[in-house]
DNA sequence: CCGAACTTTCAAAATTTACTGAAAATAAAA
DNA sequence: TTTTATTTTCAGTAAATTTTGAAAGTTCGG
C-alpha cells in the first residue's frame, strides 16, 4: 500500500470514528491530516487535500485549536499561517477528554444537583416515588464524580507508556 | 420543584448530554424516562410521555434492548409489553462502554492494522516519512489497547460503591 | 379460522447539523 | 496611503439524521 493511499484511508477512518462520538467529521479529519501530515499546514493545503471550502477550513481548525490539540505555527518569511497536531496522543487524548468533561458533562451534572430539590408531596406513593428519584440522581453524581477522579489520576500518570517509539526521532 | 418537573427535566438533560456523545435525543430520552419510573413502561405509555410517534418508540425501544440496559417485562394478563431500565448505573455505563467498544472502536482499530503495510519506496524523504506514519499508527493502537485493558478492569471490579444508597430498597 | 390488539417496518417529511462561497475584515507590503 | 495577500464571518444551501404515520405483520383469544 502507498503511503498517500494509507494516510488517506486513515483521515477517513478517523472522521468516521469522530462522527460516532459527537465530533464533527471534518474536525476530526483535518486533525488527522495534520497528525500525519511531517510539515506544518496552511488552510489551503488543508482545503486541497480534504476538498473542503476555506470557511469550513477555518472554522474547523478554529475549533482545534481551542481544544489545544493543534497550534498555529508561522514560518519566517511567508505570510501565510500553517498549523501542526500535536503528536503524543496520550496529551491528545487527555485534552480532549477533560474539554468534554468541562464543556458537557459538568453543566448536566450541576443541573441534576438542582433536581434533588424534589417536594415533599402528599401521599405514601409520591414520597416513595421522590425517595427513588433522588437515589438515581446522586447514584448518577457519584458515578460522574468516581469517573471524574479517575481521569484526573490519569492525567496526572507522569510515564508516557508510548515514549521510545519511532516517533520520538522525527520530532 | 414537583417530582413530574423534576424528571422531565432528567429527562431533558439526558438526551442532550446523549446527543452530545453521539446518542440519539429519543433513546437518550427514553432511557432516562424508564431509568427514574418505579413501574415499567408500556410503548403508549412512552409515547404518551415523551410525544412521540409509535415508529420512533419502538425503534428506540428495540436499541435499548440491543445494548442491554433495558429489557421486556410481561405482566400476566396483559397483551401489551412493557419495558423497564437496569437502574444499577455502574452495570449501565459498563454495557455502553463496552458496546461501543466493540461496535465501533474494535472495526476501526483493526482497520488500521492494514495501514501498516505502506509500501517501500524510493527516496530517503518518503522513507523517513513512512515510518513517522507507521509511528503514529503504532502510538494510537497502543494507547487503545492500554485504554482497553483499563475497561475490562473497570468491568471486573466487583465493589459497586455506589450500594448502600436508598435505591437499594426499592429495587 | 377470524378479528382485535398490538408490534414492526420503512418511505417520505421534518428537523438538525454541517458546509459553502462571497463579502467583510485584517494585516503586511509596496 | 494604497494595494495585495490572507483570514474571518455568516446567510443561504446542502447533506445527514431523525421522526412520523400509515400499512403490513404478528400474536392471541374466542
Amino acid at each position: 500500500m502507498k503511503l498517500a493511499d494509507a494516510k488517506q484511508q486513515f483521515i477517513q477512518n478517523w472522521g468516521v470514528l469522530g462522527s460516532q462520538w459527537g465530533i464533527n467529521r471534518t474536525m476530526a479529519q483535518i486533525h488527522a491530516l495534520l497528525l500525519v501530515s511531517p510539515e506544518p499546514m496552511s488552510a489551503d493545503d488543508i482545503m486541497t487535500e480534504l476538498k473542503i471550502s476555506r470557511g469550513n477550513t477555518n472554522m474547523n481548525v478554529r475549533e482545534l485549536i481551542n481544544w489545544g490539540i493543534v497550534e498555529k505555527v508561522l514560518k519566517p518569511g511567508e505570510r501565510k499561517e500553517f498549523f501542526s497536531a500535536e503528536k503524543d496522543i496520550w496529551t491528545v487524548s487527555m485534552r480532549i477528554v477533560k474539554e468534554r468533561k468541562r464543556r458537557e458533562v459538568e453543566p448536566i451534572l450541576n443541573a441534576l444537583n438542582q433536581l434533588k430539590n424534589v417536594e415533599a408531596e402528599q401521599g405514601d406513593k409520591n414520597a416513595a416515588d421522590a425517595k427513588q428519584f433522588v437515589g438515581i440522581i446522586n447514584d448518577i453524581q457519584k458515578f460522574a464524580g468516581q469517573a471524574s477522579k479517575g481521569i484526573d489520576g490519569l492525567v496526572k500518570m507522569d510515564e508516557h507508556w508510548f515514549t521510545g517509539t519511532l516517533l520520538k526521532l522525527f520530532k
